[in-house]
DNA sequence: AGCACGCCGACT
DNA sequence: GTCGGCGTGCTC
């Protein structure tokens, strides 16, 4: 008769919002650790489980039944730091053990004898170019090396080589024997970005992103896991959750960027969770961006986040001038100003980048001759035009009225919607520029492979104008371009959501940087309704700190975050008056039952159908997240929650 | 995810 | 009475 043990069991097919674990029994000699993976029976099914604690052996039984725990899966325990980072994920997010362990774990870990894959054909490795670092640069590495901090937050101008600081910190971690992770925004996982960091890492980088097969990802989990000396990781956010032993270094490229947060469960924010992955593992953390968030430059300066700048271009080009067009007074869809210096780049046989926003296609009532456009009264944010019930709509509050014909602020009678149009631009240039080549990228074909292509076609002079959506305001660094123009920066500023404003800075900041990489004369013109608008104001002079007290003080006013707390609750339900009816009870329950919380809405999503089934959506605001967190705990089915949301629409 | 349990309306 | 609809809660 061999020993039994008692062992707490974290199981993979337990889809409530707590992380509650279950006690099974086990053979002394199968030799369970924590982070050791398992079958187990559960309810009628099988399952995958993650020991999370071993009871001495003495341990006396509890009383309901006990099972067996059915085989130990054949591989190395977890690293210690992802089972407490999985127990932090749900108890800080509200997440279910199943979608922590969906996650973490790759899926065919079960598979008895996995199919060996054929190993990729050794590429050929570009040699590194030796590149000099600029003053700038030695000090903001010698300042992290030599520094207690555990977080700090590169804020560089666009083009001040931030990239060639990472390289050069995780040369240093990998001599210490420690691993690295590196999280880029997926659209940025490129080849280009990709083969600059294999020609310094070669032998010891793993790439991850999104299209990789099951039995691609199982295999990098597993060489992961098995490792022997340190690894250089790049990929998405959820490559924070490869089983990597040893981590010493996190980098979170473009920290700024909002595919960061999870949008399905479990909803996490990629920046706050590398912030706890450091911590547990006693990591250093670096943010880089040219435009950081409002959240993470708020934490450096609460002294929470060391504060390194970077205020030259790396081999000293200067920033591209900008150019702000007012379009109350010189209206046009593609005003003259911005067709002339389209047509003076092409003449010069240089290029042109367009920017123009599908997403901002927000039905905003805007103001031809001040560019005012309406707001809800309650909210400070954008009301968007319902064309089915002919009103302007409040996303926040539910607020709505008749659309005005006079301006609130300057009396005209020219108030226009905005958002219609944008698809126009393309065949306009067209029409205007008889014979240029032009190229098109927008979400439905913005495929990394695309994505390659468009660059490699730009590099090599194949495209004369390039015509996107946000997608390609970053990582582009083409030196043939000479012009950026962006159609209407409006659009994103009509977006109803208290982030609006930091997104737009962001974007024409971006968008600018893709300038002027290569000469000095490049150039940089934005069309706007509101050339007063902070965010449109300050990124003409590429000036983040101003901007960042404008909006910080207005996020104070409004009790946004990062002074508060948000909670973004979504109820569904295949009938519409009940879809309501239930959304309306409940906000009134949330607004009897808490005392120090605010509760807006319910409100009609804005794609107020889903999956055939009717959505509302209730925002709850506090200053105290625990209280949102049991909201969020003990909702009835119907009912998702996303607490710290990025957005609101 | 499935399954048991229990509460309510419709029915031989 | 009792059949069965489905909302609710549990699974070591």
């Amino acid at each position: 008769m061999s020993i039994k043990i008692l062992a707490d069991i974290s199981v993979k097919a337990y889809g409530a919002n707590d992380y509650k674990t279950f006690t099974y029994s086990t053979n002394k000699e199968l030799g369970l650790k924590v982070g050791s993976i398992v079958m187990i029976p559960f309810g009628k099914r099988q399952s995958l489980g993650v020991v999370i604690k071993i009871y001495p052996q003495d341990h006396p039984k509890p009383s309901y039944k006990i099972l067996d725990v059915k085989e130990k899966i054949d591989i190395n325990p977890l690293p210690l730091h992802l089972v407490k980072l999985a127990k932090w994920l749900a108890d800080y997010y509200l997440a279910s053990p199943k979608a922590i362990w969906q996650t973490i774990l790759p899926s065919g870990l079960q598979v008895k004898n996995p199919r060996k894959l054929k190993q990729k054909t050794k590429q050929k490795v570009l040699i590194a170019p030796q590149i000099k670092l600029n003053p700038e640069q030695a000090s903001a590495i010698k300042t992290i090396k030599a520094s207690h901090d555990r977080a700090f937050l590169l804020h560089g101008i666009t083009g001040s080589g931030k990239t060639e600081i990472y390289i050069r910190l995780i040369k240093e971690v990998i001599n210490r024997s420690r691993s690295a992770i590196v999280l880029i925004p997926e659209i940025s996982l490129t080849a280009q970005t990709v083969e600059r960091f294999r020609s310094h890492f070669a032998g010891s980088i793993i790439v991850s992103h999104s299209k990789l097969t099951a039995a691609v990802r199982r295999n990098i989990w597993l060489e992961v896991l098995n490792a022997q000396k340190p690894q250089v990781i790049i990929g998405p956010r959820s490559s924070l959750f490869l089983p990597v032993q040893n981590l010493g270094l996190i980098v979170i490229d473009e920290e700024h960027e909002s595919s960061y947060k999870q949008e399905s469960a479990p909803k996490y924010n990629a920046v706050i969770t590398a912030k706890k992955l450091a911590d547990l593992t006693n990591s250093k953390l670096i943010l880089g961006s040219a435009t950081p968030s409002i959240a993470s430059y708020f934490l450096t300066q609460k002294g929470k986040i060391k504060l390194l700048e970077l205020k030259k271009r790396a081999k000293g080009q200067r920033l591209p001038e900008v150019e702000i067009i007012d379009l109350t007074k010189e209206p046009g869809l593609i005003t003259d100003k911005l067709a002339k210096a389209i047509e003076s780049t092409l003449k010069n046989r240089r290029q042109v980048i367009l920017f123009l926003n599908r997403r901002g296609s927000a039905n905003a009532l805007i103001c031809v001759d001040c560019g005012h456009t309406v707001k809800c009264p309650n909210c400070e944010t954008t009301l968007t035009f319902h064309a089915d019930q002919a009103r302007l709509v409040c996303h926040y509050c539910g607020h709505t009225h008749l659309p005005q014909s006079i301006c609130p602020q300057c009396q005209s009678t020219e108030l226009i919607f905005i958002g219609s149009g944008t698809k126009k631009v393309e065949e306009q240039i067209t029409k205007m520029f008889v014979g240029a080549k032009i190229a098109r990228v927008d979400r439905d074909n913005s495929d990394i492979e695309h994505l390659d292509k468009v660059y490699q076609d730009l590099k090599n002079g194949e495209i004369d104008i390039l015509i996107g959506t946000q997608m390609i305001a970053r990582g582009l660094d083409i030196e043939g371009v000479d012009l950026v123009g962006v159609i209407l920066a409006d659009s994103m500023l009509a977006i109803p959501d208290f982030s609006s404003l930091e997104r737009t800075f962001q974007l024409l900041t971006q968008v600018a940087g893709r300038a002027g990489r290569g000469r000095e004369k490049a150039k940089v013109i934005i069309q706007t309704y509101a050339p007063d608008n902070p965010a449109v104001m300050h990124s003409k002079e590429h000036d983040f700190k101003n901007f960042y007290l404008t909006e910080i003080a207005n996020r104070q006013k409004h009790s946004y975050p990062p002074f508060s707390y948000l909670l973004k609750l979504t109820y569904s339900n295949f009938n519409e008056a009940r879809t309501k009816a239930n959304a309306m009870q409940f906000a009134d329950s949330l607004r009897k039952n808490y005392k120090n919380i605010s509760v807006l809405g319910p409100v009609v999503c804005l794609h107020k159908k889903a999956a055939n089934k009717f959505r509302y959506q209730v925002i709850v605001k506090s200053f105290d997240r625990t209280a949102l967190a049991k909201i969020a705990k003990n909702l009835k089915i119907g009912w998702t929650a996303d607490l710290d949301p990025i957005n609101l629409v």
